[in-house]
RNA sequence: CGCGGGGUGGAGCAGCUUGGUAGCUCGUCGGGCUCAUAACCCGAAGGUCGUAUGGUUCAAAUCCUGCCCCCGCAACCA
């Protein structure tokens, strides 16, 4: 008999920076949902993978002096590594740079040419010549370049196109249709109000101004871009267009393709169009959840509120990390990654309530009853009626979550049996009934009902966090794999080992405030040592530094640019004369309070226009990470013009 | 009027689809217990559910309307 399958992807990620929680944050969740799987007896293929062409890995490789293939090769390594310290689970690692996948695009590629969903056409873009850059039509100011305000002129490149605006019909029924196909809900509103309705152009996706990339067979100064590149790489992976496509036809569609939700809009239209266009079945389901933001602001490396996974997971476990990505994030929207949280998660959850509950428990099976596990009588009293049917409860309500992707509440779930054990342990007062010896068979039955739970605990936990079940597991000598299985937790009593070592707690309780703050002296002390290491330039002459002018001036006037979130619009008079100046720091100074103020100007900048107003200059702000943007003035009134150095 | 999400006790969230006791976790305070990791168990305080003190209704956190604020997309940050 086949047993029923299950394909998850993450995407694949693109090896350009360093990897952080945020990257982990999607590859837990799924292999939280495929271990899940697993377990419930599903053929699981759990893909996952990086995407390794495109210029910027081509720049960045160059700036790095190597190959861009060494580039990404060193990058693919970590990232491995990473997911073994993680524990992913995945069943495949693909590479867009696998040779497999590079011929299964190209043939894709020939093929949706040759059907004439690809045609070849002409970029008809505006070219800005000084500025070396294209733009669209709605990218223009005025008609004018976005970037220097000057004339741009119609510039013709040649290009593959894929047909998208044939499948809009298409694809706006399936997401109108299938309520199921693009979760969670507003996702699919905002796609369809925002990108469907208005109208789908044709996709550009070939390059020809970089080479790092799959070559068009026919025309190799073209090479594939992303869209096609990337996205086929969860048909390739099985197999797709390559000869042994066995993997394809046994687990496509995929059940789950599960990614931020800045990605979203690439799965939801561009994947299922060309899809479409391949007869391919599509997936089934595209989940787009949300970000995990450190503290208010996104993860960001210039921002340096980078949280390394792996210092975090060396330093409290894996697990914590595993469990603090699942729990704590309200699946499907954003969570604020604080240090606060985490810690209290794991002092509260895994240290109080679950592994407090291993170490007593086992600590008063020793001690009462050397160890054996007792046998149980069945007879039910007090509350036993209750928590045994949580506990045999529990396991159809995690699948239920599971089933709706809501992983936080599947953890809940199982914490809650853990908590009702404590006070299971405090009902029954085992203390007491040790010291009467009439009843024994009460305080055997009393353990036997606290080991079992614990056991059904461990069960249910593997699927999110293997080491701790695997430690829980190892308190019960001779446990059998049997006892390990879902089908072993269906009816309370099915532990049948015979006895339990005492061991150290698998969760030791930390002191938050204590944490945190030798945290914040090693993030201090780091930021000291490397001062700006992610900014660090080339060193100047004082040649160089003397070809910048900088000079005092005073704000005139300052208003709001219309229409903008970021930008203000300011008369400054520097010396005799009044220059306009647009600069971004709307959202930390009103026109109000930069009327008066005396700055510094760079005064010889060549003039930029923003959304047609000309700025002559830049203004001289502080970027702080936490303050944000802060004005530089000079400390005492001096004369409008003075030249700073 | 570009699109979408949100504003609920100190913090983070649920409840709103199907109006009628405002619930959970953490934190705080008081008590209990001693098997255990200052843990566990019990109890309490604390919210007129952004705002008009708007509309519908016997009844609104829940439906409708205006306004304010936050966040994301898009635009944009020299």
């Amino acid at each position: 008999m086949d047993k029923k399958k299950f394909y998850i992807t993450t995407p694949i990620y693109y090896p350009s920076g360093t990897w952080h929680l945020g990257t982990c944050y999607t590859t837990v969740i799924c292999d939280a949902i495929a271990r899940f799987k697993r377990k419930q007896g599903y053929d699981v293929f759990y893909l996952t993978g990086t995407d390794e062409h495109g210029l910027k890995i081509e720049q960045k490789a160059k700036e790095a002096g190597v190959t861009p293939k060494e580039y990404v090769d060193k990058k693919v390594a970590n990232l491995k590594s990473l997911w073994d310290r993680l524990k992913i689970s995945y069943d495949k690692f693909i590479r867009t740079t696998d040779d497999y996948h590079e011929a299964a695009v190209q043939k894709i590629f020939d093929k949706l040419y040759n059907q004439g969903d690809i045609y070849k056409g002409e970029y008809e873009g505006y070219y800005c010549v000084p500025c070396e850059t294209h733009w669209t039509k709605t990218q223009l100011v005025d008609g004018k370049c976005p970037d220097c305000g000057r004339e741009v002129g119609l510039a013709k490149e040649e290009c593959y196109f894929f047909r998208l605006s044939k499948y809009q019909d298409k694809l706006i029924n399936l997401l109108e249709e299938n309520e199921e196909f693009l979760l969670p809900k507003p996702r699919r509103r905002e796609m369809i109000n925002n990108f469907l309705r208005p109208g789908l152009s044709d996709l550009a996706v070939t390059r020809s101004s970089f080479t790092w990339g799959v070559p068009v067979t026919f025309d190799p100064k073209h090479v594939i871009y992303v869209w096609i590149d990337a996205l086929m790489n969860y048909v390739t992976a099985l197999g797709y267009g390559s000869e042994d496509d066995s993997l394809f036809r046994k687990y496509w569609p995929a059940d789950v393709h599960m990614m931020g939700k800045e990605i979203v809009r690439f799965h939801s239209i561009i994947w299922p169009a060309l899809l479409m266009a391949l007869d391919i079945p599509l997936p089934k389901k595209v989940y787009g959840h949300g970000w995990l933001l450190m503290g208010a602001d996104k993860i960001s490396k210039s921002k340096g509120n980078i949280v390394d996974p792996v210092e975090l997971s060396d330093k409290y476990s894996v697990d914590a990390v595993r469990y603090y990505l699942l729990r704590e994030i309200p699946f499907g929207q954003d969570g604020a990654y604080t240090t606060r949280a985490f810690l209290s998660r794991l002092n509260a959850d895994l240290a109080n309530d679950l592994g407090n509950l291993v170490k007593r428990t086992m600590a008063m099976v020793t001690k009462y009853n050397g160890g054996e596990i007792p046998v149980w009588s069945g007879k039910k009293e007090n509350t036993d009626e209750e928590i045994i049917k949580m506990a045999e409860s529990t396991l159809e309500e995690v699948s239920k979550n599971m089933d709706e992707l809501y992983i936080p509440e599947a953890l809940q779930a199982i914490f809650r049996l853990a908590q009702r054990a404590n006070k299971y342990i405090d009902e029954n007062a085992p203390w007491i009934l040790v010291k009467d010896e009439a009843k024994k068979e009460r305080l055997n039955d009393v353990l036997y009902v606290l080991l079992e739970c614990i056991r059904v605990s461990a069960v249910l936990l593997e699927a999110f966090l293997p080491d701790t079940a695997a430690k829980i597991f190892s308190h019960f000598n001779g446990l059998s794999e049997e006892e390990k299985t879902f089908d072993s937790i269906r009816a309370f009593g099915a532990l049948k080992a015979k006895s339990v070592t005492e061991q150290d707690a698998i969760f030791m309780r930390v002191d938050v405030d204590k944490e945190i703050e030798a945290m914040e002296k090693e993030t201090a002390k780091a930021a000291e040592a490397v001062p700006a290491e992610t900014e660090k330039k080339e060193i100047i002459s004082i040649d160089d530094f003397m070809k910048v002018e900088l000079r005092v001036g005073k704000v005139l006037e300052a208003e709001k640019m219309p229409k903008t979130d970021k930008l203000l619009v300011m008369k400054v008079a520097v010396g005799a004369e009044v220059r306009t100046i647009v600069s971004g720091i709307a959202k930390y100074y009103t026109p109000e309070e930069m009327v008066g103020k005396e700055v510094v100007v760079v005064a010889n900048l060549a003039p930029h226009a923003f959304r047609g107003v000309e700025s002559q200059g830049m203004l001289l702000c502080a970027d702080d990470p936490e303050a944000g943007v802060v004005l530089i003035s000079p400390e005492k009134v001096v004369a409008s013009g003075s030249e700073v150095r």
